[in-house]
DNA sequence: ATGGTTGGTTACCAA
């Protein structure tokens, strides 16, 4: 089972380039980030053609949004909003072999790292004050689930380019990298990227537009992340960023994220 | 210290 994760900054400029990601790495379902296209635009003709039979999407007019494609039949899902805001940031679905996967884009949270004058940031915190609480609520650990997206965190040193410039940089500073690592705990999630590539290397999924050469100057930070529970923690054979559709020709600012499973 | 780019929407906002 190939499961992917991608911040793709709009479906519908990305559309060829889904197409290209299915050809050469033939995922079973691929969980979107940054759709923005409300559902009446989702190009859903388009992404059935290319065998994705199961679509699931949450979309609004020019922000956000999220998807799933599938390969294989999708039940019980559903969302939920966060911090009261129905602002499409998250989808559930569980596959066939009864694993539940849900996929999520956190708030950026905007330039500032103060919650007092920056209500995006403000936002972002109690985003991840409520994911804390939520998943122990509703889930024991002790099922098959994974959880990945869009985080906007990157919470390890070498999850950046640059540590010490980087403290104060929203993404990065330890206000976030704490909420973050209290979701982790609280329900026992597994950091499965980390899992196959050691905390000892850097490891990026997004390179910012603004670099006048990305990869030369590879000022990365991996903000998109695959947990998993304990049921498939030796289950995860293979992690990989696909550092090519960073690449390619108008890309997204963020890479996919791959993540194989074995039966 | 500052500005750099992109997409969606149409004079900026968010990332």
């Amino acid at each position: 089972m190939r499961i992917v994760t991608w911040n793709i900054n709009s479906v519908r400029a990305r559309l060829h380039q889904v197409a290209r990601f299915n050809e050469e790495h033939s995922p079973d379902v691929i969980c979107l980030q940054e759709t923005k296209a409300q559902d009446s635009d989702f190009p859903l003709k388009d992404i059935k053609e290319m065998g994705f039979d199961h679509v699931e999407i949450l979309g609004q007019k020019s922000y956000n949004g999220v998807a799933i494609l599938s390969k294989h039949k999708l039940t019980d899902v559903g969302s939920h909003e966060w911090v009261g805001k129905s602002d499409c940031r998250h989808l559930f679905a569980t596959l066939p072999n009864g694993t539940i996967l849900h996929n999520f884009y956190v708030p950026a949270g905007g330039d500032e790292p103060n919650p007092d004058v920056n209500d995006k940031f403000a936002h972002k915190l109690d985003f991840l004050d409520e994911m804390a609480k939520w998943f122990p609520d509703l889930y024991s650990n002790d099922q098959p689930m994974i959880l990945m997206g869009d985080l906007n965190i990157a919470p390890l040193e070498n999850d950046v380019w640059n540590h010490k410039q980087l403290l104060k940089i929203v993404s990065h500073t330890p206000i976030e990298v704490e909420k973050l690592t209290a979701i982790i705990d609280n329900f026992g999630w597994i950091d499965a990227m980390r899992q196959i590539i050691s905390s000892d290397e850097k490891l990026y999924t997004w390179w910012s537009y603004r670099a006048r050469d990305w990869l030369t100057s590879n000022k990365g930070r991996r903000l998109d992340h695959m947990w998993v529970t304990p049921p498939l923690k030796d289950k995860v054979s293979d992690i990989k960023v696909v550092l090519d559709a960073r690449g390619w020709e108008k890309p997204s600012d963020h890479a996919p994220v791959i993540l194989d499973l074995s039966d």
